[in-house]
DNA sequence: GGAATAGTGTCTGTGAGACAATATAAT
DNA sequence: ATTATATTGTCTCACAGACACTATTCC
């Protein structure tokens, strides 16, 4: 292969080349409201976000300074984009095997006032046990999670607001047309555990109803009821616990029910 | 606001940059094989492929030579990749409003021998008429449209294996369970038509069906019977003829029936 | 009339959804 | 016993899927 004597000939500097390639990383959790014992949980959808500092760790200015934005930083050129958002997130949090997903470039002209910077947007899923151990830790005051109804009204830096604002609508359609929702959930979990994530994005009657789950999660061929186990966790009673089977499950919309 | 004086302070040098910002598009056609009168069209989903030339613009060897890739170039620093993706493709086929999506990003270490180049992939849908036209033009022979059974089997250049395949993926899952065969078929199409299209993509046996599906069709909200207006090029017989509605649709996996 | 596609009549079985009743165990 | 959640019994209705039949129009 002449490969090699055609890359003699290329001209790295003929093109205007990027100022920047990050990875940030939109991090959702679930938090289970009043969690009493023996009562199915009532969970929300929760996004963190980090406020930026005034000045930046070498002492200057930092830019869009006091806003509220997604965590993230500049990838290495030995790493893929992916690899730095789980990097990032996994030194940052201490929890490896966290899921991610990568949903989308943002690269308008002008959203990053240092230059022709290019976004590699991701969302990651972190069980609701990190927010009490991140608290807990000394700069907790510049890390907060918003629920996904009111992020959107909030001051966000750079295209921020844009980048959230897909990333909810991702991981809505994914946590219905996927199987996602077991990073939500530990591994055997109860068919209210499952409804109470899935209510966190969805109307739907079918869901919304207890019976109609609790009969309908049987069926689907993508969990499974897991023998001999039960738990007390959500109810006086012992219940029944599910997993999910690894599957790709796709669902034409043209042989549904309506 | 205080980021004038923050952005004085950046050094935009202080991060090692990207070699380059390509946007690479996946274009995906359906032919309609032995299109007789009368008959239902039977399709196929294909990818157009460009042979890349021995030689470049300026008489230099050219990377990757003679290997089949996906289009693609440069992403300019005052367009988004997602506008370059546009821009190059309707040059190329002088097609306005053709359907792109944005769907993956390819960054690994060493994936372009000629640096660190970030490849921004969409896939885009054309109407089959753009191959007869594209044809019947100069340069031709280094076009081609390959059946997405045995792309994969090609001397594909760079990492266009793992895109095109990604692509596949993407597009069969979208027209399964969005509403983009639309951009497939004519503003008004009939039964069979759309059921040709899926056919590309699944063996699903209540979309197999001829019966099932021209009366399933009726009842899905995204589409609509066109009232008072019929075609015979299908069948010799009148058929009906539907539209989609602009509707996002979600059907949640957990609803369905298996 | 023959051929080919579109569309309907009808039956059967399955399952969704609603309502009610029962099961279980902490308190 | 009370209470809250889980689960099952049962009924009804809608529809998916199968099969057979009818409709239409070109040849």
């Amino acid at each position: 292969m002449s490969n090699k004597q055609a890359l003699k000939q290329y001209d790295i500097k003929k093109y205007r080349t990027p100022d920047g390639y990050t990875s940030d990383i939109c991090v959702f959790t679930i938090i289970s409201e009043k969690n009493e014992a023996y009562k199915p949980p009532t969970m929300d959808l929760m996004i963190m976000l980090i406020k930026r500092a005034a000045l930046d760790s070498e002492g200057n200015m930092n830019i869009e300074a006091n806003k509220w934005a997604i965590p993230g930083g500049f990838v290495q050129d030995n790493e893929t984009g992916f690899q730095a958002a789980k990097r990032e997130l996994e030194e940052e949090t201490n929890i490896s095997g966290i899921h991610i997903k990568q949903f989308g470039v943002y690269d308008k002209p002008g959203r990053d006032p240092r230059g022709w910077i290019i976004s590699n947007a991701h969302y990651a899923i972190v069980p609701d046990t990190y927010l009490s151990l991140r608290k807990a830790q000394d700069d907790a005051a510049d890390i907060e999670l918003f629920s996904i109804k009111e992020v959107l009204n909030l001051n966000l830096a750079f295209d921020h607001k844009q980048i959230i604002a897909d990333a909810i609508q991702v991981i809505t359609n994914d946590l219905l047309q996927t199987t996602v929702a077991k990073n939500f959930l530990p591994e055997n979990f109860t068919y209210s555990e499952l409804q109470a994530v899935l209510k966190t994005v969805t109307n739907d009657p079918a869901i919304l109803s207890d019976q109609s789950f609790s009969r309908k999660i049987k069926s689907l061929p993508f969990i499974q009821e897991v023998q001999g186990k039960t738990t007390t966790r959500t109810s006086k009673r012992a219940t029944k616990l599910y997993r999910f089977i690894e599957m790709d499950v796709i669902k034409p919309i043209y042989t549904a029910r309506y």
